[in-house]
DNA sequence: CCCCCCTACATTGCACACAATTCGAGGCCG
DNA sequence: CGGCCTCGAATTGTGTGCAATGTAGGGGGG
């Protein structure tokens, strides 16, 4: 039986990154120590974990809340992903080996069919597809700071979720960003690449702070 | 009293950014809740968090270790440093009040008086300074995200110590471009903050870098 | 003689029990 | 009737014991 501190950690994290507990919401320990039949310790240890990944915050005393994100912090997550996942990008393919780009390729090429418009569309398969291709560039990037750089304000939260947001003309603009990117890959060209990183992250940018924007007007509006 | 878990992570970071303990060396659970004086509880949790802020290594069942750093690692930490502190630097030139200026100013002057080469010249106490300087420019970023990923990936270690690696020639030129990044936020010209900060790092890159080989020449050397 | 396995020890991982702190509710006083 | 205080329940912080895992040393087999 793998560790009951890792099962935890994943079960919260999926907790938070599917939207199963809204931002701002309390997270006993008791309560989740009982849903996921281990004690307290892990559930602890996976909650400091999680809060220095940045998806809660913990008060002394007084427990741990999923983090909640202003539209400032949101624009400024993005204007970091800007600056650096560009970079990694280009590193990345100026490292990748025939193997990297088969799997980036698959990736790739899933997302396009899971995600193209039309029946059979499932944007919540997109999720996971899509932290695994950014994953992968990450990792092939090879540059442990930066990793941990992005790690540590990336924060998926609000991100890494809700596909949702997208409208078809954006959404179908990110797959392509995707292919594109394995292309410059196959092509070996970095500059190539980063550019059309660049332009992902500037994409997604104006969709999500849309998105939030929209979603703070509504509550206003409705309270 | 204050939280045992706060003074155990202070008191291992400390041991650790002060080079007490050296890179590699482990770091026993009972060994350290006993020189602290807390139980195994609040040590586990100070090591949890030190590994996520990267200052430490934790594998399962095998305990903690000091993370140690490669010549190529290091140079990433500076190439992120440089890609995002002068950002930083800008945005809280453009940020900070009459009060903000005089303690900036009050640390640079400080850290002249205590570095400049001749007697009473005291580069351990130039660590602490430093730190709050560039500390209090991050924060007066105000911004989050890139906070986050300054904190994940600087990892102090080898960076924040070592003054003493410092030439009287780029320890000068370091001192200097904290004044002169002072005197870029009196006038108000976030472009010349920013230009002197990535002097600024490159400076220390240049320091660092050439340190770590120096070192590691001597070690293969005497092995 | 070298390699593999097997046993004893040390250390970490987890659960549980107790202490300390926080927040809310009810009552008391002004 | 409103504000403050006190008491109580719930929750987090810490200490301790036990089980599981990794490690080192010695003995047996090839």
């Amino acid at each position: 039986m793998t560790r009951a501190s890792e099962r935890a950690l994943e079960a919260v994290r999926e907790m938070i990154l599917r939207g199963d507990v809204a931002p701002g919401l309390r997270l006993g320990e008791v309560e989740l120590a009982e849903r996921l039949g281990v004690s307290r310790t892990p559930v602890r240890e996976a909650l400091t974990r999680l809060a220095a990944e940045g998806l809660v915050e913990i008060s002394p005393n007084r427990g741990a809340r999923v983090t909640s994100w202003s539209i400032a912090e949101l624009e400024g997550v993005f204007d970091l992903r800007a600056a650096l996942e560009p970079r990694a990008t280009a590193r990345a393919v100026s490292r990748a080996d025939a193997a990297d780009l088969a799997a980036l390729d698959a990736l790739a090429t899933e997302m396009l069919a899971v995600g193209s418009p039309g029946p059979g569309q499932d944007l919540d398969a997109l999720v996971p597809l899509n932290r695994e291709f950014h994953g992968r560039l990450v990792t092939l990037a090879d540059h442990p700071a930066l990793a941990a750089a992005l790690a540590g304000a990336i924060h998926a939260p609000i991100v890494l979720r809700n596909f949702h947001a997208y409208g078809d003309a954006s959404l179908l603009r990110s797959l392509s960003h995707h292919a594109e990117i394995v292309a410059a890959a196959r092509a070996g060209d970095p500059e190539w690449a980063r550019a059309v990183m660049t332009a992902h992250i500037h994409n997604a940018r104006a969709v999500m702070v849309r998105a939030a924007a929209d979603a703070q007007n509504e509550k206003e509006t409705g309270s």
